[in-house]
DNA sequence: ATTATTTTTTAGATTAATCTAAACTTTTAT
DNA sequence: ATAAAAGTTTAGATTAATCTAAAAAATAAT
């Protein structure tokens, strides 16, 4: 069975990896796991070993089948309870990560079946991201950034791409929601800032930083 | 603060000393923790160092408040999990220990706060045991084992002493569930096992050993 | 009241995860 | 193409939680 630790660094290779596209540096996994370099290095040794990573020496790590399997039961785990703690808790979805980060890690089969059961088998988490089944397999949706979408079009906001806290209150706040139907109705030269009809209820500006992080569907 | 083994260090001392009416040794400890005396003198020493615990030499541990004060927040937690497993999650009573073992260490108080909610602020667990508030008070109710219950008088079952998992699908088996009510039809002199009669509809026969285990309410 | 037995503690190792500092590779820039 | 910079690894410590074996204290038994 894998630790807290292993499972935290599989779950990191997953998402710098792009699931698996690229190699990923020891620096980079050093900055997201917020630890040293030469500990990179020493985990790296260790889920080379156990057969979950490819691990080159001053090339870089990348998941083999084993590896990226486990990461993506982490993450199915993840997403449910993020769903359970805002369908069923209450809690807004900028207050989940930390403690999916934590429920994540719980050992038991039977209650991520079961509590996926209770969540009416979801398919995306309060962040719009898919969640896998129970085999890993994941629905993948094709969107693109609100920043690049046409204007005038109507679309519909389908996930944030960077989930930080006060990127998703500030979203909350300007009234820009999972399923929101909006469209670009300006669009700024000077800064590519964009104003958004919302609902055609409700207008907003929006840096065009925000925009790439908001991820649409015609 | 305290590290996931000294909160379940905690919590093994508040139970094996009745929470907190009488010292528990060295060995005692070693038992339920499943670990060597000598790993149990370390934490000993640590726990006392942060003032958690009393803790003499050749003699034993018992609380400090604080040390009860963590004991019952950490029961509070486990007992409120259980809750849900069974209520919402549609675990059975001898499936839900183990992972409240390891539900009980997440650490969040907006998690417990709103799971309580959810629950509508449940006042015993599956087992009938009582589930502290969030001040850690914990509303005791007398109950006596149905072994000591006066023959012919009816009595509702409250809760379950040994909660071992095989114990509970045994009474599962027979019939026997929190809040039946009960009587004894008839005690026999040879190994004082019972006959009981359960929602005057079904008569079981329970050994003296269950007997002590099941407590009662008149 | 000694002796034997049981219990507990201490001393010294071990493992996982981490660190710093020094050594070594790879990449970048002139 | 070589030197400088950046990135990575190794070596050697550290901390928490554990262990075994030996020593010490408390308890039980004669």
């Amino acid at each position: 069975m894998l630790s807290y630790t292993e499972e935290n660094y599989l779950k990191a290779i997953y998402h710098l990896s792009n699931a698996g596209e690229r190699l990923v540096s020891t620096n980079e996994l050093a900055e997201t796991m917020q630890t040293k370099p030469a500990s990179v290095t020493d985990m790296a040794k260790k889920l080379s070993a156990k057969n979950l990573i490819a691990y080159e020496k001053y090339y870089g790590v990348n998941l083999l089948k084993s590896g990226k399997q486990e990461a993506l039961q982490i993450i199915r785990k993840h997403r449910l309870w993020e769903t359970f703690l805002v369908d069923k808790l209450g809690f807004t979805w900028d207050e989940v990560h930390e403690v999916a980060e934590q429920l994540e890690h719980i050992q038991s089969g039977l209650l991520i079946e079961k509590l996926d059961k209770f969540l009416e088998y979801p398919t995306v988490d309060p962040h719009g991201h898919p969640i896998p089944d129970p085999s890993g397999k994941i629905k993948e949706v094709k969107q693109i950034p609100l920043a690049e979408f046409p204007v005038y079009k109507k679309c519909t906001i389908r996930a944030v791409k960077n989930g930080s806290p006060s990127f998703l209150q500030y979203l909350s706040k300007i009234g820009i929601y999972i399923d929101a139907s909006v469209s670009i109705v300006d669009k700024v030269e000077f800064d590519g800032s964009l104003e958004v009809s919302i609902d055609n209820k409700k207008r907003v500006f929006i840096s065009r930083e925000a925009a790439q992080n908001l991820m649409v569907t015609g």
